[in-house]
DNA sequence: CAGCATTTTTACCAATGGGTAAAAATTCAT
DNA sequence: ATGAATTTTTACCCATTGGTAAAAATGCTG
């Protein structure tokens, strides 16, 4: 097995090619419904030789949480005081859906993880989550305290907004058969409906 | 294993039993992550038992599925020309926060399953659904037309409706995490906080 | 209560799953 | 170029899973 010190040329290369291999099976059948050999048999290799790069199934999916976690919450990231609020949260959407569109299988998988219940990955995903979701509440709680943006829960909004933006990609499936919109289109559509809903939301009248 | 035929007092019986279980499993864990045995074990009886009741996992996942439907699909059947446009989809989003809050696995069994790109329940889930959405598309659009709602994109703001309601019982556990309100508070308020931005959203001004 | 149909139990089984041990091959540093 | 370290292959193993066959028990009907 792969020793705990820094990762060799050939390590890099190899943890790479499992976990993109790994973000397709885990984000389309789920952390039980993937099995590592279909993941090894995908990324071109043999279970044991998997095996040596990572120490098992549930070492393997956690590697995968922490790696995507980054690029999951970069558009929140993102998401500060600069220039008008309502404009701020509304970039903070346009970011989200367009994460979406570009980057479903990482949505799934995170999706995937909350629905059965977090029971891997606490530490991985909420840990971390929850730094920088508390400032951003504060933020937006801030932004209503100083009148630049309506009163509403700040929690539920963050909620919403994610309800609305991830369910393009957690529930395409269930859009692409009974949307009359195909691609390019649905997401432009998407943005024109829910930015208008969001801005008079928050607009201070 | 068990007849075509009109099914007798027991097999009523265990058919209940068996489907209670399987809710439970297969909202917990995905189809693939449920095992009929968990299920059999659950429902307290053996394997063999339950796979006369019911052809195979996959039969039992398909039953299932069209036996919760119904009830998945109630609240939206229910919204109706009748009163105020606005205030019947305020009640539309009330009756979808509460089925989120009352029957959690029904939503977290379907969410699974679109999830994961609906590779059963195609007909089970989509030709039902499909009939009574165009139905309610229809009807949002012939408000509009009305002008008696605001004029948006009638399938994404439903669908901006599913997200926002269905997120409380399929991402329970990360709003659990993050929230500092509990249950009976919570659900007040999100409704607190969707009813009055759908209210500004539709409202005609 | 006899006899038939239904239901349940018991005893299995093949396939797939995650994983290991150790030999063989390859890469790396001197 | 050679010895050590790393990487890969080969050959396994055990637990679980979905599922079956047939006997045993139970329920139902005249």
């Amino acid at each position: 097995m792969v020793t705990a010190e820094k990762p060799t040329r050939i390590q890099k290369v190899r943890r790479e090619e499992i976990l993109e291999a790994a973000l397709e099976e885990f984000s389309r059948n789920g952390f039980k419904g993937a099995s590592i050999n279909k993941i090894a048999a995908r990324a071109g290799m043999s279970t044991p030789r998997l095996l040596y790069h990572f120490e098992g199934k549930e070492a393997l999916y956690r590697a995968l949480l922490k790696s995507t976690l980054l690029r999951w919450l970069g558009p929140l990231e993102l998401l500060k005081d600069a220039g008008d609020p309502v404009e701020e949260v509304c970039a903070y959407i346009r970011r989200k859906l367009e994460m979406s569109r570009a980057y479903p299988r990482e949505s799934r998988l995170f999706a995937q993880e909350i629905l059965l219940g977090v029971p891997l990955g606490k530490q991985e995903v909420f840990a971390p989550l929850r730094e920088i979701f508390d400032a951003k509440i504060a933020l937006l709680q801030r932004w209503m305290d100083e009148g630049r943006i309506t009163r509403v829960d700040p929690h539920h909004l963050m909620y919403s907004i994610w309800a609305t933006t991830q369910h393009y990609a957690d529930f395409a499936p269930q859009i692409a058969e009974l949307s009359p919109q195909k691609m390019p289109v649905l997401f432009e559509a998407a943005e024109a409906f829910l930015l208008p809903m969001y801005r008079r939301t928050l607009e201070v009248r």
